[in-house]
DNA sequence: ATTGTCATATTGTCATACCAATGTCAAGAT
DNA sequence: ATCTTGACATTGGTATGACAATATGACAAT
């Protein structure tokens, strides 16, 4: 068979494009994104029927409804039988399905993770020195001085130190910067935990967030940067040692509850 | 005048939780994502058909494929007529429609992108200055030549441009922030035209390239990370040279207020 | 004033049918 | 032998109708 040769070459080269069609669902779904993001459709505004919509679109209503379907599940638009179809208020539900899908359908590694996340974060607190407005500096400080009576209560302390972060990132007025952070934090949630169990995990803890937190509050960036990333390298650090000291076999997904045997 | 008093409140607090049925495709996702998370389905492999699935799911072809749907519009999946459903091969479809959604419903500043871009970008010099391998490294210096003599060919520069910044992302070997780069390069794909327009843009570029590339064959990460910040930098300012000097007043769209959320 | 009931509108689910695109493979043409 | 062609089966894409489940408001009953 290997005089299967290459002479068969004549066949014309004609200079036409492909066809391609888009998928009506497709369609239908970059229209409303295009809505929302004119502001034809705002926050927390009702849609019409599916019906209704159905004759507007000119399309079935299973083609529709795939389109309000992939919308609602990815958090942009929310609807309830009987109640209708309406904008989502909250777009961070919308990238909390999509960093979680991502973390799942693409493994990311966990120091991946915090090298991205002591940029952002260390940009954030630079940027809260510099514009951070009075009440968000009095909020941090309030969260500082709760998580200093709360190191023997390893729960409550992990929601302090979440929203001191978050509450950081807020302040750097940077939306974009808040929202990865968020993300990206959400994926870290069970790491924290683990790092807190640490002896004098908490303790430490606090002192790094005050240094931060007085930066921060004497409007030094380059200091406040340095704070955060020197928190976020020791947690980083103290991340490593958890997670060689405790069981550290098995460290993946879920611990599968063997039961009392 | 108001009796409505309230003494009314006798309606006891219940700690209950509202009622809430997720619905059938929202479960499907659900199952998918696991499965791809899990590793029973990799990237490329076929899923069954369609009518297979709403057998083994119990539900109905509609139910399915709305998740289908939903799956495949967001770039997990991809299903075309005849050949069947599979898992896609290249995750960062996902993150382009996902980043393009986000950036449609709620309005990012370009400079809020610029911020994250430049810490991004810093990191990935840095780390391809310390653990790029040669044949990236090599192809890097390909790029550039290449640059040097497309100075007058502002299409072209563009795309070797960004050929260079991704290829150097990838070098860095962290997916997490190639993905980062890879997206919020893409919204500033109208930004990265309108400086190239100005004069002397193209040589100016090539000689910032030269000093990041010289940096990361020095295997030097910190000069490496000066380099390409500087770059970016004085990209940002030439930005909003372009801006003010060429039919400034439309489209940019995005003002920047003091968000409160 | 609270509760029960009904009508109505809307989304959620299902079943069925048909269309369009793709792959398979055998029959026929060269 | 090799290539073309066409029929056929498989599969995703679209359309339609029907019914269930849920939310809302009007209204009667207690």
């Amino acid at each position: 068979m290997t005089q299967t040769k290459t002479r068969k070459i004549k066949t014309t080269r004609l200079k036409v494009r492909p066809i391609r069609k888009n998928s009506i669902s497709d369609d239908i779904v970059q229209q409303i994104i295009s809505l929302i993001s004119s502001g034809d459709l705002k926050a927390g505004q009702r849609l019409p029927s599916e019906r209704d919509l159905c004759v507007k679109f000119a399309a079935s209503r299973t083609s529709l409804r795939e389109a309000l379907r992939c919308l609602s599940i990815m958090g942009v638009l929310t609807a309830r039988a009987g109640e209708g179809t309406s904008v989502a208020m909250d777009g961070v539900k919308f990238m909390e399905t999509v960093l979680q899908w991502r973390m799942s359908t693409e493994l990311h590694d966990i120091e991946d993770l915090m090298e991205v996340r002591i940029a952002l974060e260390g940009i954030a607190a630079a940027s809260a020195a510099e514009n951070g407005k009075e009440a968000d500096l009095k909020r941090l400080q309030d969260l500082v001085a709760k998580m200093e009576v709360s190191v023997n209560d390893a729960k409550r302390f992990a929601a302090l130190d979440l929203d001191f972060h978050l509450s950081l990132a807020k302040a750097s007025n940077n939306k974009l910067i808040h929202d990865l952070i968020t993300v990206i934090r959400g994926q870290l949630e069970r790491g924290v935990a683990k790092v807190l169990q640490l002896p004098k995990a908490m303790p430490l803890s606090v002192e790094e967030h005050k240094a931060i937190l007085q930066a921060v509050f004497a409007r030094q960036p380059e200091e406040a940067r340095a704070a955060m990333q020197a928190h976020l390298n020791t947690a980083t650090l103290r991340y490593r040692a958890a997670k060689n000291k405790l069981h550290s076999p098995e460290e993946s997904s879920h611990l599968k509850a063997a039961g009392k045997s």
